[in-house]
RNA sequence: GGGUGCUUAGCUCAGCUGGAAGAGCAUCUCGUUUACACCGAGAGGGUCGGGAGUUCGAACCUCUCAGCGCCUACCA
């Protein structure tokens, strides 16, 4: 028996549980249909779940469950990224409690400490994503940092190289001052913020009664000024092109060169090129084979090659300032709004900053990554997508691989005594290459750095069924069939996946891309800890339940728009949880169980006829929709269905039989609801797998879990099996409008009469009487034949059939006039509408027969309708 | 600067290839009927941001104006 509520913290974790145990998230590699595989957006391995990765996750495991119904050999393949900074900042934090730093340790120690964290703290978000119902195959669990992976990692490093992808540069990249490491372009966020542009003048060398003016925001980067640019065609300036000025505080000579970076227009005119501190200025220089001085220590810190070794930038700049001032050359200050770098994991300013770093030649992989997406190889949905992807792989800059963390894959290279680079898979093969190379044993170096996390996630999807093994998996899986992950991470992995993939596998790692957006707050603001505005899911879930969550976001999902989170909505899907519950409750009190090759052809009452062709329309909706990632049409589909048909008709339509006595109409109709109910838990399982679970397992007959029962065909059902109850229902409605329009108590039964009525209609009444009257709480239902109308009679219409209701007491003809009257009016609107357009030529020339047809069945429809109403008001005429 | 998206009921949003404006929540009225008050019945509420055009027909296509947002580059 089915508890009297529904309570999902009674069954979802114990549902969980058994699924696992079970191995039912394992493929069914038996199956002789397609495969269908998705590999997770890893997260972070110190993450805890978001209501991000809730809406992901939810969509991933939709299109899974949907597809193992299918019968397809279904892998999920889930796994956590070891996402280089964030951990490792997570367990400096931790030393630093204990009062260390990572150097205290030392490499390798401090890397151990890094995975003991990993195995005590690691799992955090893998039993969340449980929680959500998320149906991984656990049992192939990977971590970037795994011993495959990283083979993985090395193999394709090691090719790059030889390929001569990879490449070693001193470039000037973003430096992060407080993790001390290079990060890549995608990894600064740029803010905007007021600042100051500083006006001073460096003396000429032939003159220094004579000034170049110089307009900056950085003062104290003047130290490593290595030359003052001015464009040839500003001429005011010109002249000065060719001479020499001095660098004030060091006076140190630099020459006036000529180049267009300078704009006329902009500043003073005159740029103080500081080619190791700026991206512009670093162009500039390399065109003009100008020195580059670095003038920063690793930690941002002023260094040896200026006046104030050792101070920060900040005062630094202040003290420039000050000693520009005392010499007479400072001439002003001014606010500027100008937009500073920040590094989007440490918080701190992000500096230019000059070394040696390692590149991948991005450029180059991103011609075929592009022309897969150009070849429809993959897909992007919504398809929109391609045009970002496509902005940025054509103006894809190399990507800078390398990061001086300790926490990371760290490069198969090694240095020879002589710097020579031997890059290969293992120590033992590099040693072999260099004692070849120098004809003798020498000891190698290995290279410190390790590699951007981005670039183990860029195997992710090839790397995490076996490769470079050729293993089934990769052999079934590969390429996979979709991924699914946010607009905000395009370019960070789907970018790098592609173009390692097409690099390394010769083929797209997924043959569609779904995005999605972002979840927001109910306010549509984005949701951040600073705010304070963030929700978190394992918090819904334990309020609503998992199933609440999830069917939110499947119904909230529509393509290419971020969602606002609700509560109330959220708690109305609780409630749609609740209303299906006690449905349930109502077919198990009613011994509705469903029979073995139960065959709806045989079906023989109109209701139940009715109710088998509204659900297979239900069944072919949602199939339709989810094959075409329309998560929201889908899911509103089933909800339509189960509370505006199923719920809210066919139980109170079914309530007058089973209260009945006759016993085959009994009989029919408890196999019929137990055929829809079992419908119901199979197309809403997708979306709802833990309370569907837990009422097919109380309720169904089938020998079969609902996880892998087969997903249904929509059944064949006949168009008109619907007529008769949808007459009906239209019937119902117009009486239960009548008695709230005239406020009749709903305990008062009535007696209802219609007039006018189709020989058809009329069958309908004679043949659904008891229904009719049943709902629409009548005491009798009968013809008024040719009886003129009483004065106690208030009357409306509905389709081809007047209702009249004698009333005790005085029936108020105002007010039915009134609204007969609002009919009537809405009718001439509606038919002037339909004789403009049949009366045009070219409408009825032009248009679909179709369209026309169905034009002139309104029409005749809406006058059968109008005369209905015309007579109405006449017999109340006089009254 | 370049790219891209949005503007539909009080609120949050659907509306897929152009063919009679929808949902949820909120509001109002009625109802404790034997699955469910986490409920039922009924009702009100929109000239689809403004303007122009294409079309027999536009919320949907084109142009334009206004407002909001996101991505991206640059600003000495």
């Amino acid at each position: 028996m089915l508890e009297k509520n529904y309570n999902p913290k009674e069954f979802e974790e114990k549902i969980y549980e058994k699924w696992e145990n079970n191995g039912d998230f394992k493929p069914d590699m038996k199956s002789d249909k397609d495969a269908f595989s998705i590999v997770i957006p890893p997260p972070n391995v110190t993450g805890v779940l978001h209501m991000g990765h809730a809406l992901d996750n939810t969509l991933q495991d939709i299109l899974i469950r949907y597809n193992r119904m299918l019968g397809k050999k279904v892998l999920w393949q889930p796994g956590t990224d070891h996402a280089g900074i964030a951990t490792q900042m997570v367990v400096e934090r931790n030393l630093a409690k204990e009062g260390l730093t990572r150097h205290d340790l030392g490499r390798e120690k401090f890397i151990e400490r890094v995975w003991e964290w990993k195995k005590q703290s690691g799992g955090t978000i893998c039993r969340q994503l449980r929680r959500l119902g998320a149906s991984c195959d656990w049992s192939r669990e990977r971590f970037t940092m795994d011993e495959g992976l990283s083979h993985a990692v090395r193999k394709i490093f090691v090719s790059l190289y030889k390929d001569g992808l990879i490449y070693k540069a001193k470039k000037l990249v973003n430096w992060d001052p407080a993790l001390e490491t290079a990060v890549s372009d995608l990894e600064v966020v740029q803010k905007e913020t007021l600042g100051k542009m500083y006006y001073y003048k460096y003396p000429l060398k032939d003159n220094q009664n004579e000034f170049i003016h110089i307009a900056t925001t950085r003062p104290e980067t003047m130290f490593g000024d290595t030359a003052v640019a001015v464009s040839k065609d500003n001429k005011k300036l010109s002249h000065l092109i060719g001479k020499t000025c001095i660098i004030p505080i060091i006076n140190r000579e630099i020459p006036i060169i000529a180049d267009d970076h300078a704009d006329p227009e902009k500043g003073t005119g005159a740029v103080k090129i500081t080619p190791a501190h700026d991206f512009n200025d670093f162009e500039v220089g390399k065109r003009h084979n100008l020195p580059m001085i670095n003038i920063l220590n690793p930690n941002a810190t002023l260094n040896e090659n200026t006046p104030y070794n050792g101070m920060t930038t900040q005062e630094a700049r202040v003290k420039t300032i000050d000693e520009l001032t005392r010499l007479g050359l400072m001439e002003k200050i001014e606010d500027h709004p100008m937009v500073i770098p920040y590094g989007d994991r440490s918080g701190v300013v992000i500096e230019p900053y000059m070394t040696d770093q390692w590149f991948v030649d991005a450029p180059k992989l991103a011609v075929e990554a592009r022309r897969a997406v150009n070849d429809k190889e993959m897909v992007f949905v919504p398809q929109a997508y391609e045009k970002t992807y496509f902005e940025w792989m054509n103006n894809i800059q190399p990507w800078c691989i390398s990061r001086q963390l300790w926490w990371g894959h760290q490069m198969p290279i090694w240095y020879g005594p002589d710097e020579t680079i031997f890059c290969e898979e293992t120590e033992e093969k590099a040693q072999e290459a260099a004692d070849k190379h120098y004809g003798k044993h020498v000891d190698l170096r290995r290279e410190t750095d390790v590699l951007d996390t981005w670039f183990s996630s860029g195997l992710w999807a090839f790397s995490t069924l076996g490769w470079p093994e050729n293993t089934e998996a990769l052999k079934t899986f590969y390429p996979t069939s979709v991924l699914v992950t946010g607009f905000d991470i395009i370019f960070f992995w789907v970018a790098r996946m592609m173009m390692m993939s097409m690099y390394m596998m010769k083929r797209v790692p997924f043959k569609k891309c779904y995005i999605h957006g972002l979840v927001r707050d109910e306010q549509g603001r984005k949701m951040s800890k600073s705010k304070g505005n963030t929700v978190d899911p394992m918090e819904t879930i334990e309020k609503y339940g998992a199933d609440a969550l999830r069917f939110f976001m499947a119904a909230s999902e529509t393509q290419g728009r971020d969602i606002n989170l609700s509560d109330s909505r959220i708690q109305g899907y609780r409630n749609f949880a609740t209303k299906l519950w006690n449905a349930s409750r109502f077919c198990e009190m009613n011994e509705c169980y469903s029979v073995k090759d139960f065959d709806i052809s045989s079906v023989k009452l109109e209701i139940n006829k009715w109710i088998i062709a509204k659900v297979n329309e239900a069944t072919k909706e949602v199939t339709d929709n989810l094959n075409n990632y329309r998560f929201s049409d889908a899911a509103n589909a089933v909800y339509q269905f189960v509370w505006g048909t199923f719920c809210d008709w066919y139980i109170e339509l079914i309530k007058p039989i089973f209260y009945g006595d006759n016993s085959q109409e009994i009989t029919e109709t408890r196999a019929a609801a137990a055929y829809v109910l079992d419908r119901i838990l199979v197309i809403l399982h997708p979306f709802m797998p833990f309370v569907t679970t837990e009422l097919w397992n109380n309720l169904a007959t089938r020998n079969v879990d609902l996880i892998k029962a087969p997903w249904p065909q929509a059944d064949r059902v006949n168009e008109n099996d619907k007529n008769e109850i949808d007459w009906a229902i239209d019937f119902i409605g117009a009486v239960r409008s009548l008695r709230s329009s005239m406020n009749l108590p709903a305990g008062a039964k009535l007696h209802a009469f219609v007039k006018d009525v189709n020989p058809e209609s009329l069958t309908i009444i004679n043949k659904q009487n008891k229904l009719i009257c049943n709902l629409a709480r009548l005491e009798e239902l009968s013809l008024l034949a040719d009886k003129p109308i009483s004065k106690d009679m208030v009357q409306t219409v509905s389709r081809d059939a007047v209702i009249l209701i004698p009333l005790k007491g005085i029936v108020d003809f105002d007010a039915e006039r009134s609204r007969l009257q609002k009919e009537l009016d809405t009718l001439n609107k509606n038919l002037e509408g339909y004789a403009r357009k049949l009366s045009n030529e070219s409408f009825v020339a032009k248009a679909p027969a179709a369209v026309v047809e169905e034009e002139k069945r309104r029409q005749s429809e809406a006058l059968e309708n109008k005369e209905k109403v015309e007579a109405a008001l006449a017999r109340i005429a006089n009254f």
